[in-house]
DNA sequence: AATCGTTCCTGATAGC
DNA sequence: TGCTATCAGGAACGAT
């Protein structure tokens, strides 16, 4: 499930391979965008804001893709065999999950830019660069970027009402935070997925503000989790599934006090936390 | 205005 | 073995 350390190595990888790149074809049997558009465009920058992850193009254009759960991007080379696309050449592309192709954007340099998504649930939008900027304004702010201090944190919880949890997933609180790194946030601050906002001391909101940023730099570094869909553009594995202290580790032991795993749901989605750790009062 | 529930989709898994 | 039912889940949208 790509959140925002699995679509900053997307886009860092991609920004390593297909900058400057143009757009010769574009082949889907899913997306109905205007795709015809897309040709002779030239790649400028690949950025990412929150989970979308944006491809600047030539003449003012920006290609928005959001990867939802089960979306990743892949570069290479496919053949397409009796309307199935399939990696021409041997190698990572050929792992399982990387074979829901839907998108294929052809590139200047005989290689392919494709999106896999078993789910179908992946975004893929063309916009003016200029109105998708005003679009972003809508989001929270980017908690790796100098701006998100402390204060700034306290000030974008200030007077919410719901589950901690659930207030930070809301994109428009903090951008790119989603249900595995929050459940990974709020073990490492010792928080209780269903406290309220409203409840948490200062100790506690000062921990939640180290912890966001310790697990999102840490997934980062290891290129993001792969235990499900995700995959990086070369189509191998991020590293941090050894890294992960609660997601989907339900009836383990908690990697700090031993105690058993449980997973709660906390506004209809997966919430994992260690009950002796986080403790609700 | 803010919050809550529903919806999209299909591979993987569990159950019989 | 093979079929069917259930589950997962980001965010847009409608309802309250």
């Amino acid at each position: 499930m790509p959140e925002l350390p699995e679509v900053e190595t997307t886009i860092r990888g991609l920004n390593k391979k297909v900058l400057g790149r143009t757009f010769v074809d574009v082949w889907s049997g899913w997306y109905k965008f205007p795709q015809k558009e897309l040709k002779g465009k030239k790649i400028l920058n690949v950025w990412r804001r929150a989970k979308n992850i944006i491809f600047d193009l030539s003449e003012g254009y920006s290609l928005l893709i959001h990867q939802k759960m089960t979306g990743h991007l892949l570069v290479g080379k496919w053949k397409n065999q009796n309307g199935k696309w399939v990696p021409a050449e041997k190698g990572p592309l050929n792992d399982p999950y990387n074979r829901f192709i839907h998108l294929v954007l052809f590139l200047d340099n005989g290689q392919i830019l494709a999106l896999s998504d078993a789910r179908k649930f992946a975004k893929v939008e063309l916009w003016k660069t200029n109105e998708l900027k005003k679009e972003f304004e809508k989001l929270g702010p980017e908690p790796l970027e100098k701006g998100f201090t402390f204060a700034k944190l306290k000030q974008r919880l200030a007077g919410k009402k719901g589950k901690v949890k659930q207030v930070i997933m809301d994109q428009a609180v903090i951008a790119g935070v989603g249900n595995i790194y929050a459940s990974e946030a709020l073990w490492e601050a010792k928080i209780h997925p269903e406290k309220p906002v409203l409840k948490l001391t200062e100790q506690e909101l000062e921990n939640l503000y180290k912890a966001i940023k310790k697990v999102l730099e840490l997934g980062i570094k290891l290129g993001g989790e792969s235990f499900s869909d995700y995959r990086k553009f070369d189509g191998t594995k991020g590293d941090f599934d050894s890294e992960r202290k609660v997601y989907r580790r339900e009836g383990q032991k908690c990697k700090r006090c031993g105690t058993k795993i449980k997973r709660l749901v906390v506004g209809q989605r997966s919430a994992f936390y260690c009950p002796f750790c986080q403790k609700l009062k």
